[in-house]
DNA sequence: TCTAATCTCTCCAGTAACAGGAAGGTCAAG
DNA sequence: CTTGACCTTCCTGTTACTGGAGAGATTAGA
């Protein structure tokens, strides 16, 4: 397989293949005679496992982490969640976060006329 | 004023503030005889004008642009609005990103027994 | 007045996680 | 044999700053 074949098969771009390469989160894949990669189903699964885990926003490192349990036999599932309980925690700060920001920015937006006028909360707020 | 009354003054970090005006988001502050830059009330209220607006996630594109109609007496309110409305959407889209992320790992997290097994429900649903 | 500490300056590099593009080699079809 | 699709490496750009080096300016204290 080449490298647009893995790049179909994994649902990564091109450029992200070779990225997560050169970063060594996923082995170097071996070259054909030309200098081109060569992926096989192992590597197409693990690249997958990859765009899983960024799909739910975890690092590049905590994949690299992620990756490593995947492939552990002996690994222990709390350490797995451990590293998914920091993630959900991440993300229901956030929600806080971007909560309190929208009730904020909801609220000027509301009570902002969007007329001809100059006159603006939303403006008057942020000054 | 000196950059480090100015940062405080204003909320924002020193290197900040140099930044704001090296990438023209606002003007240039006048200069001492040293070289030092020098900041006066108008500047300081229009670097906290852009500090509340980075708070509300506002790109330094948009923060140009609110900071235009900040200081344009012809304003009309639906041009801000605009703006704070695009801004809302992003945040109501991200919003719903991460709720269902959050779900998503939720569930798994809870269904994950995090025990010294290597058995983890987390590392299925990735593989 | 000398000195040490604190500011301030400019310029360069690094962050996260890629994306875009140039210049050039490779391969298969017609 | 040529054309077009594919592949390679290398460099730059993205967002919004942050950290640090090296050097000049200012201020407080002895």
């Amino acid at each position: 397989m080449n490298i647009s074949a893995a790049s179909k098969a994994s649902g990564l771009p091109v450029k992200t293949v070779r990225y997560y390469a050169d970063i060594g989160l996923v082995e170097a894949p071996s070259r054909s005679e030309a200098g081109y990669r060569t992926y096989d189903n192992v590597a197409i699964r693990k690249l997958v496992f990859v765009r899983r885990s960024r799909a739910f926003g975890f690092s590049i490192e905590d994949c690299r982490e992620l990756l490593d349990l995947y492939q552990d036999q002996d690994r222990t599932s709390s350490e797995v969640k451990r590293i998914a309980s920091k993630r959900l925690q991440e993300i229901e700060n956030k929600q806080r976060e971007l909560q309190s920001l929208h009730d904020e920015l909801a609220h000027l937006v509301i009570s902002c006329r969007g007329d001809h006028m100059p006159n603006c909360p939303i403006i008057d707020y942020l000054g």
